[in-house]
DNA sequence: GTTACTGTGGCTATTACCTCA
DNA sequence: TTTGAGGTAATAGCCACAGTA
């Protein structure tokens, strides 16, 4: 398996049960539940609009084509949009946003809009392209891109904030995969070491020999590539050979 | 120069919709 | 036809930072 190729990285840690990605905080904030959405109490209280949504192509149709009717709004307002589902309908409840020019456009369309729409493939090829040249919008470039795709600014804003969160959570899982194979090659090693140590224990006092003798043996390393162990006098002022490790914490390099 | 306030954008965690096996 | 899983658009809340009074 290439390290390189980041799929299989991604398969290969997930099927090892490594958990990926941010999934803890140390904020408070996160510890404790969020207060639940609560259409009703909206619907009583501020008294949104209220509308029953066919959840058919229909609908889709009908949301697409008032969404392409009605001119981009100014950019990014943080509209709130709540909806809950019945067996029957998705009831799509829009609450105020006080200063949101997208909300009082929502008012006017009486509150008919799909929550969530599925981006069409060009409009998904587009986005991304534009997030492999800068993975940050400034709002003219925003503005621009969503005029383009026939998007609301805001939409344009959140595709780019979902995928920086994706490119970094594949990162982690690259990272956490590096992470486990290093741990892996250095559990492996430091079993060969202890293991040789064993032997030059053994050896030290059924034959003594002068050279294993002067050498600690925890300063001996194997050569990663060629398997063989080097080794001088400890404390020696002399450079090391090649293939030669006297630091056992560090990571030897091949011969 | 310092402080308080405000607006904006990014991040993280989470929710909920949608598709597909 | 139903259902569960996975992908992802959307939301909520926090933080950092810049601009301003």
């Amino acid at each position: 398996m290439d390290i390189n190729n980041s799929q299989d990285i991604r398969e290969t840690a997930l099927s090892l049960g490594l958990g990926v990605g941010p999934t803890t905080t140390t904020s408070a904030e996160h510890l404790r539940p969020r207060e639940p959405c609560s259409p009703l109490t909206n619907l009583a209280s501020d008294q949104p609009s209220l509308a029953l949504s066919l959840s058919t192509d229909a609908y889709a149709e009908t949301a697409k084509a008032k969404e392409e009717s009605r001119p981009a709004p100014a950019s990014s307002s943080r509209s709130a949009v709540s909806s809950f589902s019945s067996p029957h309908a998705t009831i799509v409840l829009r609450e105020k946003d006080v200063g949101s020019d997208e909300a009082e456009e929502d008012e006017e369309d009486n509150g008919c809009v799909r929550k969530k729409l599925r981006l069409t493939k060009e409009q998904s090829a587009m986005l991304e392209n534009r997030f492999k040249e800068h993975t940050s919008l400034n709002p003219k470039q925003k503005q621009a891109l969503a005029k383009q795709l026939n998007l609301r600014p805001r939409q344009v804003e959140v595709w780019f904030q979902n995928r920086r969160a994706r490119t970094k959570l594949k990162q982690t899982e690259v990272d956490c995969e590096i992470l486990r194979r290093c741990y892996e090659k250095l559990t492996a090693e430091n079993q060969r070491l202890r293991k040789e140590l064993q032997e030059m224990k053994s050896l030290r006092f059924s034959a003594p020999s002068p050279l294993y003798m002067q050498i600690p043996a925890a300063t001996l390393a194997l050569c990663p590539s060629c398997q063989r162990i080097n080794g001088s006098e400890a404390g020696s002022d002399a450079a090391p050979k090649p293939g030669l490790f006297l630091n056992p914490i560090t990571r030897p390099a091949p011969c």
